[in-house]
DNA sequence: TATTATACATAGATACTCGATGTATAGATA
DNA sequence: TATCTATACATCGAGTATCTATGTATAATA
């Protein structure tokens, strides 16, 4: 594939910093996030995000902080997406599209079985 | 995520699928079929080809059959899509447009940046 | 009181894909 | 003639993404 093995692996990191590019958000509520836009047909699981956080913040895409605890609520670890995490955004987004219009056009003629 | 592991993974195995329900093609003749339909997008390799043949052949996706040599062309093993490859394709066409348009509304308002 | 939802996190297992490697033949090029 | 490229099959180890399971802790609900 000389389109990027992420990509084709799986577009996690994408959907995250996605949302993330609308508002900044903690982990919990980026998977009701994704999940609500998705209409359910993205479910993450804790043990996929936390490990994709760690590593965009690692690799600067992300940043994130802290937020203080109240009587009723716990303290929550918000991230915020970088300049850098905008442009590879970008790129991943255009990947996206080229590779989801060239699975299109290879499927293009599929001959229809009654499943 | 409650699409399956494999649609999310790669989609390689639907195009194979996709390419064998129009013809019997054999396996290098795939590869180039793939590049073609997709302007070069898939660019498969011959070891992630190969496994993955053998492996619709095993689940009974797939048939095979080796055509005789002539002086000019060497033994080829060709392929032809099964009725449960078929169907399998049906599935994993049907789930790949619920993946994508849940994509698409994921990224629905991506903030750009001038990548 | 027990379960569910929230909220963080890590570790091992599984699975897909890639790159490297191997064998063999035919045609093109230097 | 020798070498390289394309064709055509195949396997193996490495890398990486995701899942399941597990752990800790708190608050709300049944």
């Amino acid at each position: 594939m000389n389109i990027s093995k992420e990509l084709a692996k799986g577009s996690t990191a994408m959907l995250v910093l996605s949302v993330l590019s609308k508002e900044n958000l903690y982990g919990y509520q980026i998977i009701r996030t994704v999940a609500n836009l998705s209409d359910d047909v993205f479910q993450m699981n804790e043990g996929t995000l936390y490990p994709i956080l760690h590593s965009l913040e690692k690799n600067g895409m992300l940043e994130s902080y802290w937020s203080e605890a109240s009587e009723t609520v716990r303290r929550r670890k918000y991230y915020r997406i970088t300049e850098k995490g905008l442009k590879e955004l970008a790129r991943q987004n255009k990947e996206w599209k080229e590779y989801s219009t060239a699975v299109s056009k290879v499927l293009g003629g599929v001959a229809h079985a009654t499943a």
